[in-house]
DNA sequence: ATGTAAAATGACAGCGCTTACAAAAACAAC
DNA sequence: GTTGTTTTTGTAAGCGCTGTCATTTTACAT
């Protein structure tokens, strides 16, 4: 597979230099119509393409951005992908994924593992991380700047000196349980995420603000972390029901999610709860499938492809500018009136 | 960004020459134990990372896969690709994705731009296409092939002569029918896919198979062609119904995926069916959320993260080797016999 | 014809690495 | 202190392009 063509091999083929075949190929206009047509004919005949590898060597500059993805299987992910691709094509640049700690677990190495492809730019959607890997992540961030641009993109602490936007985890939660107590709910459990020090990152914030607002007691147990899957939603929230009394069974649950969702749905489910009747449910990313779950599931829309295409915009002006992410409740019918 | 540290920079820092720094950094045993320390010193310092341009460019192998994909926004790919990167991952390969015609629709421009990157070889995976877009792509892998070792995954015509994991198109719908058959299913819808002039890519061919087998007319009302998203299917299935007096409606559908299947059963509740009491829907592709639909959407399981491990294993081989996916069926609560 | 500016083409020096091959250094055995 | 090995290091030639500069060709005016 590493016989094919060289410019060289072009430009003897077509009796010219090999920087009339570098012009043709690069649509120079100085170039005249006889010869450009000869060197054209060449190059479909023989299949030609330029190499890209040898283009970066000289050109220092790639045409290639990167994104950086925890899990693609969450399809909240493959909405972010899409938007910034398409933003990435529509401006000329390639648009590759590097997913995370698919096997390792050590996103050490991968984030700085990025540095050695000369892209023109990456965009690094950042989840949950628990706080003592969140400054060995700084340490990288700031290593991976030193090769190209970097922009952030979710759950990023407001310490962290790059372009983002950032979403403000608070705010979403307190507009989720709001909406819930505005229900005539009172025991509203939160489910997913993880503790942090920090606190903008920390859902917690706006769950207790909305509960103290509303004069409504804290209850630890209503509280639960756990990853992003469906599985650990299901196991994080059927734990809670089994260690609680039914009569103290929360009539509402926030999930972290829309993955999260679904596992609480189910895990209510086989507790014997119907959705809304006895519990309502409400997500977060609004993935494609929550208007066709049963009931459908209400969740909050972050707008993910316009979110990939700012970030796009973001890496390319090279701005250092921090926005937050926008987003929008979507009511739907697996949240009712607590009755 | 582009004032990073070359190997000369850190050659003449440490105070060796390049090919030392050179050896250090591919973890050549030919180096002295001192000098090795004082080079590291210098690159960790620096943060240095080498060009994997450069790399490519003298070493002609980039140890980079890649993979071409349809719609990312259906998890199935999200599967496949995921099985992909894994296993490229374990052979110490980079796995990266390409995604197909998301904005422009010419694929032919999207495969033979591959060729640029020098890959060491690309997954490519095959949806239906028009007849006539069929040999326009064939044209292109060929020459693409002329790059990079390729292998096929999916809707491949029996006559490429290329490395591949081809689905029995035939034989998964022809057990899909059956099994609804089976069930006492008399009136049996297939939505999804395209008309094609090569029975091997042709559903069709499989159900009107199993309905010839049962004695069973073959209604063309009952088929429907359309793409492979919920809209799709929704749109699909409403006009069937909308089309059918009510006493002639199916009473089971099988759909091109799971996608589909949740626009069909979508559908069909619009019409008031319930489901699996009126109506019968059996998916294909077992994505994730189907065990959490309600009722749980049965559906084929094609076994995408093992489909796209193998895939690697056989482009590495570099064997031209064809093969068939392996599939299951998946029963669950959206199928029941016909009352 | 002649001169001159503009257009077209070519020669060549990199880009940052890898990899022979050559040279030097370190070590042994005499 | 030689000489012969082995280990370690350095030199230099690419890899396939781009881009600068020099050169040739062409076009046009005189």
């Amino acid at each position: 597979m590493a016989d094919h063509y060289t410019i060289y091999d072009i430009a003897a083929e077509a009796g010219v230099s090999i920087a009339t075949v570098s012009r043709v190929m690069r649509g120079e206009a100085s170039v005249s119509p006889k010869t450009r047509a000869k060197v054209d004919a060449v190059i479909s005949r023989l299949n030609y393409r330029p190499s890209s590898i040898a283009r970066g060597m000289t050109s220092k500059t790639t045409n290639a951005l990167g994104i950086l993805l925890p899990k693609l299987l969450n399809p909240n992910y493959a909405m972010i992908f899409t938007g910034a691709n398409d933003a990435a094509r529509r401006r000329g640049y390639s648009m590759t994924l590097f997913p995370w700690h698919s096997i390792t677990g050590q996103q050490e190495h991968q984030t700085l593992a990025l540095a050695e492809r000369r892209l023109d730019g990456v965009i690094i959607c950042v989840e949950y991380m628990p706080d003592n890997e969140r400054e060995q992540f700084l340490t990288d961030l700031k290593k991976l700047r030193q090769y190209m641009p970097i922009v952030l993109i979710g759950c990023v602490p407001r310490t962290y000196d790059f372009p983002a936007i950032s979403y403000n985890m608070a705010g979403i939660v307190r507009e989720s349980v709001s909406a819930l107590i505005g229900l005539g709910h009172r025991r509203i459990a939160l489910v997913g995420g993880m503790e942090s020090d920090r606190d903008e990152l920390r859902r917690d914030v706006g769950y207790q603000e909305c509960l103290k607002d509303a004069r409504l007691p804290y209850v630890s147990s209503y509280r639960v972390f756990c990853g992003g899957r469906v599985e650990d939603g299901e196991a994080a929230f059927d734990s809670m029901l089994s260690g609680l009394q039914k009569n103290f069974w929360p009539t509402a649950v926030v999930a972290l999610n829309d993955l999260v969702a679904m596992g609480c749905a189910a895990a209510a489910r086989r507790h014997g709860l119907s959705i809304p009747g006895d519990i309502s449910v409400l997500g977060c990313d609004n993935i494609f499938c929550a208007p066709y779950l049963t009931p459908p599931l209400a969740s909050i829309d972050m707008h993910q492809q316009q979110l990939g295409a700012r970030a796009v915009e973001l890496l390319l002006s090279g701005e250092n500018i921090r926005e937050e992410a926008q987003w929008e409740m979507i009511m739907r019918g697996s949240v009712a009136p607590c009755r």
